[in-house]
DNA sequence: TTTCACTGTTTACAGATGTAGTCGATTCGA
DNA sequence: TCGAATCGACTACATCTGTAAACAGTGAAA
């Protein structure tokens, strides 16, 4: 079970998933435009995820490359059960209902869940 | 916009959405099966609450009673709008797709999405 | 060869968080 | 009435988080 991963640290993870492996430097530059971070900055929030074994380095000359060990997917997966189980007692329905309720839904979601729950049913 | 509210203080949220309001002694016993906190420790957390003004205090002789001022609902749709932004680009439907995919949709879940689906339509 | 730019590592430091302990006032039970 | 229980307020303290600065090593440019 991997550690958790704060707000900075995910906006990292962010640029490595999309990308990797990259260097600190090209991280960096990749999450500028978001957060202004230095590279000071960047290179602990890496050192604190390499340190949690999210993501791995492999040495290149005098840099590292770092890339993500935690995929995405799993990642994504792990936070939806916990927000879904900690407020909507573990059930789907109550949280897209909410969503509905809130006009968080438009009509093109609206007809995805549809074709999706149609795809599920067969 | 109210501030953001810690997982431990959470909890005491929990306990006083359900019944309120409640003395500090009332939100300990609430709390003690699911976290085995101290009476010490609940009312650090209220006073956290207090501050953040999530909730509200009204004396009664010598103690307090606790009440939210923020309602679950309110909450509830906060966290989700960040929860969806964060991790589906703002998209419910995605979040739906992910939480079929990793199966985690029930025959009821299915059910009961068709119908508000179908309510939503009309 | 000297200097500069760029690495990763170590240290910093304030604010948030989890989890209480201490303290002075007060009320309640004996 | 007097001690025990209880209350809120204040203090404590380690860890996590956000945001870096300082530093030491090294490879590249001049």
């Amino acid at each position: 079970m991997s550690e958790k991963v704060s707000d900075a640290e995910y906006a990292v993870m962010e640029a490595l998933w999309e990308i990797s492996p990259m260097t600190a430097a090209d991280v960096t530059e990749r999450v500028k435009e978001s957060r202004g971070w230095s590279i000071q900055t960047v290179k602990t929030l890496l050192s604190r995820l390499l340190a949690k074994d999210i993501i791995a380095a492999e040495q290149d000359g005098r840099r590292f490359l770092y890339r993500p060990v935690v995929e995405r997917e799993a990642y994504v997966t792990g936070e939806s059960r916990r927000f879904v189980d900690r407020l909507f007692g573990g059930r789907a329905a109550p949280l897209v209902a909410h969503l509905a309720e809130q006009d968080q839904l438009s009509r093109e979601d609206i007809e995805e869940l549809e074709a999706l729950l149609k795809a599920l049913k067969s």
